[in-house]
DNA sequence: TATGGTTGTCTATATCAATAGACATTTAGA
DNA sequence: TCTAAATGTCTATTGATATAGACAACCATA
């Protein structure tokens, strides 16, 4: 556990960025020899705060399903995962993490068309107000949440891309569908930012999380626009790894 | 301003999270045509607190130095940046944004020497307690810092770097001095977390802040590895961007 | 100069966050 | 079976967070 001292009186309670911390060594693996995070005493010697204190920050990560206190014994970790999702010319979600995990799968949460705005048809090189179908997508790995997308497609070419993706559960087949063979990430803006509600619910997160946001454009091999999404990462969860 | 509602009982406080919504919209230039953030009172309705948790969101902000209240007219906006930061096989710090700012510089923190640890080694591809060159640097835009970075280097090629840098302020020029003429980014690593204490001092953040953190291997033209870094950048002034 | 809209300041109250201490309960191992 | 070490529970106190209401001070403008 790296000796950064926790900041009081900031807005954010000491137990939330104590258990921000403490999910992150558990993360980086730093109790992997004992199975176990250090007893409660020691943490809160550790970062020169209350047991109770701690406790909270335990409890929080024991909502979260990370660790599990079992009176007498200790506090055992139960889940620790940050998958290394790749950004590349030829990102797709479930190839990157495919090695990583057993099963990924991305479920279909809702469809619907609407009019592109100004932003929308910049970043797909269509006119303002042309149709466009949205899809929103929950990415999972290993029956865990990992990401949530919201993407746009032109309607014209991909009016019945929200069927097909529903049946096939996969981008790329639908895009085969439609006569798209292959396709390309042609850029990939990433910001972060805290947790809004829809993230609490779809990914499983604790209030006060961080996501890490990816904006992408995907083209076909023309280099015609064919999808912008919005993808939300539980930031614990996911690390990115660009390749050049 | 999105219609996400704020979370209660989370460990993060609502002026917290509020003053990170507001400052994400002015980011996002929602309030561009007044040049000022909505009254607190109609603030306060949006987000559904009292009119003194709005006050305390927009105290915040004005520490930071983004808006700046005027009684009997209202909150202006002072200051909105997210810089676009280009991630590619070329990527250095000043290049990418220099089309955004009128100047960039790079600070010399501190310098020293140590021994590679295994997880250092394995990147660089030396051997474990091989002696490296640890350059502490702060990137800089129009004179408001934008990251703080930790640089490792194989002593035995480059055991100058720190003198070099220190004069030219560049890492690119330095390694040129070096017999490094050219150099490429192998791979990038990005996440999130909190602002630590050194962001907070460094970056000028305030407490409870976002930082994208970016871990990065670059290697000379014979793919062998010169440089190893970890750099923090504050969340809401940043925005990576990936071109394939 | 009168008015409406805005920020600034004050008091009061309730709840959350954090500390402090004491003791019970459970487990593993000597 | 005793003991040490760990988590579980309880009470009490302090400071930060949030709400509520009232009013002052200031600005732009009709």
């Amino acid at each position: 556990m790296a000796g950064q001292k926790i900041q009081r009186q900031t807005g954010v309670a000491l137990w939330r960025q104590i258990a921000d911390r403490i999910r992150t060594s558990i993360n980086h693996g730093d109790f992997d020899e004992t199975g176990m995070v250090p007893p409660e005493t020691t943490l809160a010697l550790q970062f020169g705060v209350n047991r109770h204190t701690i406790r909270s920050s335990l409890a929080a990560l024991a909502q979260e399903g990370i660790v599990r206190a079992v009176q007498g014994r200790g506090t055992l970790i139960e889940r620790k995962e940050r998958l290394s999702f790749p950004i590349s010319r030829r990102t797709r979600f479930s190839q990157g993490i495919g090695d990583q995990v057993r099963e990924t799968r991305s479920v279909l949460l809702a469809a619907g068309e609407e009019a592109a705005t100004t932003e929308l048809a910049r970043q797909l090189k269509i006119k303002t107000g042309a149709p466009l179908v949205r899809l929103e997508t929950l990415g999972q790995a290993d029956h865990r949440p990992v990401s949530r997308a919201t993407s746009w497609f032109p309607a014209d070419r991909f009016g019945d891309i929200a069927e097909i993706y529903r049946t096939t559960g996969s981008i790329t087949k639908a895009f085969k569908e439609l006569g798209v063979p292959d396709y390309v990430r042609v850029v990939t803006e990433i910001t972060a930012t805290h947790a809004d509600e829809g993230d609490l619910t779809d990914l499983q997160l604790s209030p006060g999380a961080i996501v890490l946001v990816a904006q992408a454009l995907n083209a076909d091999l023309d280099n015609v626009p064919v999808q912008y999404s919005i993808s939300r990462f539980a930031a614990d969860r996911v690390r990115f790894t660009v390749e050049n």
